[in-house]
RNA sequence: GGAGAGGUGGCUGAGUGGACGAAAGCGCUCGCCUGGAGAGCGAGUAGGCAGGUGUAGAACUUGUCUCGUGGGUUCAAAUCCCACCCUCUCCGCCA
């Protein structure tokens, strides 16, 4: 949500950043709505404070035994007129605020300005993709020759894009999130959270995926949804807060499962881990000062890549263009690793700099040094998600034979183990 | 799921129809005192919305709304009634 008062002063700005995105969207109704509320409220207000000191006289009189039929009837007069202005603001009001509500955010002055992602702006790339002696087999290949990912029977237990891990590969997703864990715990100095997986209409509203992308998350039964990432339980957890400033800047890690019904990427990627409809995320969320949440960004960009320089993948980062932003972003970086069977990079991790717009959903609110009231920044990014980079493993560190090299620093994870092998097999 | 108790400001906690956005204490801020951010003394200390003044988004000011949420009764609701949500205790069920 933007700052409404801004945004009546600025209706250029918005015109032109919503044409960026890409999106259409009717301000001048809103423009109506507002003044509608407005002379509404001024017009309940007056009605009100007469009310008010009509029915304090009543009081006055009363004690004093005096006979107050008359002022009795004129206020109930009042109350009557009252009710009436104030059903019509609140309903005004009410489509007002639902209408902002699918109002995206403002790019950032550094976003480049771009219809999709062919404009997105490489930022930099780091390692060098392996070159293979032989032909690179794609993830699904090796995982089932290892025994290690199960596809068939994911699609049986519940639908496509469901996938079993297995034997070393259920091992393999455990210890690339315990090591994430560990590394941002304790290297970057972020906090762990182990949120719920089903959070409120509320909590969804608050981060920006309700209302406007409802066909994107599996609904449960009273006003639960499962979480499409750790970024809504964790962001929300401050919502309705007044953070004291000494506290900021807070960081959060947080590993959970994520749930996305892919609604309308039907062709995409059908094979495979890369989309699937339940994955395991590990994710960073910051609250910040305002005037530091750009330099909190980059830093939180650093530490995602720090996890594919430890596991030694090839990667690049992306600076997204207008038209390919996130809703509720002002900015964004995504990080891309090296899939050596498609020949290309794939996201494994979005960073973004939401400002104060889910602050001003999800009302989180920080009060500075000379107690003046502000809303937070809020930040997050993945870091990473675990099943790309299970894939990104078992694909640059596959071998000819089949096997996969495990990278030295999941090895304590995985009780010293070098080499993912057919271990055994019941079928 | 059943029975009971409860939800008030940053915190503790008083308030059962009218002068209550709300006692008292704690905390915090400022001032006095002090060698001193210790003790003591004094003052201040919720948020939203709308309007006005303006060194125009600093400050000041007026009105209004908010005592879990939403309705209702009443001239008037923190206070009475209804529904819902949440917390605690006991029972049932379960991991």
């Amino acid at each position: 949500m933007l700052d409404w008062k801004w945004v009546r002063d600025n209706r250029e700005i918005i015109i032109t950043a919503l044409k960026n995105r890409n999106t259409e969207f009717d301000l001048d109704e809103l423009f109506s709505l507002d003044d509608q509320r407005r002379s509404l409220q001024q017009e309940a207000d007056l009605l009100k404070q007469k009310r008010n000191e009509e029915s304090k006289k009543i009081g006055f009189l009363k004690k004093e035994g005096k006979d107050t039929e008359d002022l009795m009837k004129n206020v109930q007069n009042i109350a009557e007129q009252i009710k009436i202005i104030d059903d019509k603001l609140k309903a005004t009001e009410d489509e007002w605020k639902e209408k902002q509500l699918w109002i995206p955010n403002i790019p950032h002055e550094t976003v480049p300005i771009g219809q999709d992602e062919s404009c997105n702006r490489v930022v930099r790339s780091w390692g060098k993709p392996r070159e293979f002696d032989f032909e690179p087999r794609p993830h699904w290949d090796i995982g089932e020759g290892l025994d290690i990912l199960d596809f068939e029977r994911g699609s049986k237990i519940a639908a496509s894009r469901f996938t079993v891990l297995k034997g070393l590969g259920a091992r393999l997703e455990r210890a690339i999130m315990n090591f994430m864990l560990d590394l941002h715990t304790q290297q970057h100095g972020y906090q762990e959270i182990f949120p719920p997986f089903l959070v409120n209409s509320k909590a969804m509203t608050g981060t920006g995926q309700l209302p406007k992308f409802a066909e994107e998350l599996y609904k449960c039964q009273d006003d639960l949804y499962l979480i499409p990432t750790a970024e809504v339980p964790v962001t929300n957890y401050h919502a309705d807060e007044i953070l004291p400033d000494e506290i900021l800047p807070l960081y959060y890690t947080s590993y959970t499962a994520c749930f996305r019904r892919e609604a309308g990427s039907y062709g995409k990627d059908v094979r495979g881990l890369i989309r699937q409809h339940q994955f395991n995320k590990v994710e960073l969320v910051k609250f910040v000062a305002p005037e530091t949440s750009y330099d909190e960004l980059e830093k939180l960009l650093a530490n995602a890549e720090e996890v594919l320089k430890a596991l030694q993948l090839p990667y690049r980062v992306v600076a997204l263009c207008s038209g390919d932003l996130g809703f509720s972003s002002a900015k964004t970086y995504d990080i891309e690793v090296w899939i050596p069977s498609q020949k290309t990079y794939r996201e494994i991790s979005s960073c973004s700099n939401f400002e104060d717009f889910q602050a001003r959903r999800a009302n989180i609110r920080y009060r500075n040094k000379a107690g003046k009231i502000g809303f937070v920044h809020t930040l997050n990014g993945s870091g990473l998600a675990i099943g790309r980079t299970a894939v990104a493993i078992l694909e640059n560190y596959q071998q000819e034979n089949g096997t996969v090299v495990i990278p030295d620093v999941l090895r304590p994870y995985m009780q010293g183990l070098e080499l993912i092998t057919p271990q055994y097999r019941v079928i």
